[in-house]
DNA sequence: CATCAATCGTTCGAATTCGAATAATCAGAC
DNA sequence: GTCTGATTATTCGAATTCGAACGATTGATG
């Protein structure tokens, strides 16, 4: 199930983990995707609007780093936030190339308003595993993703 | 880490294991797609094509069951293989509205060519990971991604 | 046979996402 | 101070992705 693939069994094991773990993250992403929709913004739009709320301003290099997407992402989609009145932009005072991005009072109304739900949502999500494998689980892809982003190789 | 949100422990929790869960499959998915890249195709069409390699031609509605994707974006990528002579579209004879999606000499040649390379990337990425923990990792996505599909429900 | 609802694919508009190329700014070397 | 290289954000082109609206086709119902 998963792959029909058949192969080396250490392809076929490492086959099946990476596609069970693709459609579970697709699912969860739809599940909140549809969510936050009712409110007018994206899955994205929501990432930017919660770093700042729990972060606070920051520039766009930065938010970037955090949610690992592309300078250039980070610009398309503080335009669109911005284009609603959700965040201001800020040249900063002390080196003009960084742009700081804060949330508007709008902007933080809003995020405020929807983050409990958020949060409820995927405490409900994640209510099929018990909090002993969240753990386990968490600790798996901690491992998983380090992995990857320190063995910065290119073969 | 991972959340910098100070809530209920419950809430904390489910926080930390989804972003966990979402940074790893991002890392995961920024890695292959800088492979394939190399061969001129995105992942997602490389999904169809190994779709079509492993399990034969099938209707655009199939594919878009099997990946998870709309039907909008299924018409979209078969576009996009198509205007590259990697997938050829054919009505059904005793169906017209069905359209099955079939490999062309050259995609059958592509995927078959870099699909070995794939599988052994992914066998490299998961390698930070014992056999025995890709296991546990795989059943633990499984039983979330099955508990998301089979909860529709709205509230 | 005619109509009506369901199914399948396409089209459209909008947002995301990337990499490459570009512009503005800054920091260091001289 | 000036030049050079690095950093930061923007722009551009292309692909992905969705939902909604639409057209074509089918199957069922009368």
């Amino acid at each position: 199930m998963g792959t029909h693939f058949t192969g080396r069994p250490d392809e076929v094991r490492a086959l099946d983990t990476f596609i069970k773990l693709m459609r579970a993250t697709d699912s969860v992403s739809a599940d909140l995707a549809a969510h936050v929709a009712e409110s007018g913004i994206t899955l994205g739009q929501f990432g930017v609007l919660e770093t700042l709320l729990h972060l606070g301003p920051m520039s766009q290099g930065s938010l970037g780093g955090k949610l690992l997407r592309s300078g250039s992402n980070i610009t398309t989609v503080i335009d669109n936030l911005q284009r609603q009145g959700l965040v201001a932009r800020t040249r900063r005072k002390d080196d003009r190339r960084v742009v700081d991005v804060s949330l508007t009072p709008k902007g933080r109304t809003l995020i405020a308003r929807i983050f409990p739900g958020h949060a409820r949502r995927i405490v409900r999500l994640f209510s099929a595993l018990s909090p002993d494998r969240q753990r386990q689980l968490a600790e798996l892809c901690r491992t998983l993703g380090r992995s990857i982003s320190e063995g910065e190789q290119d073969t």
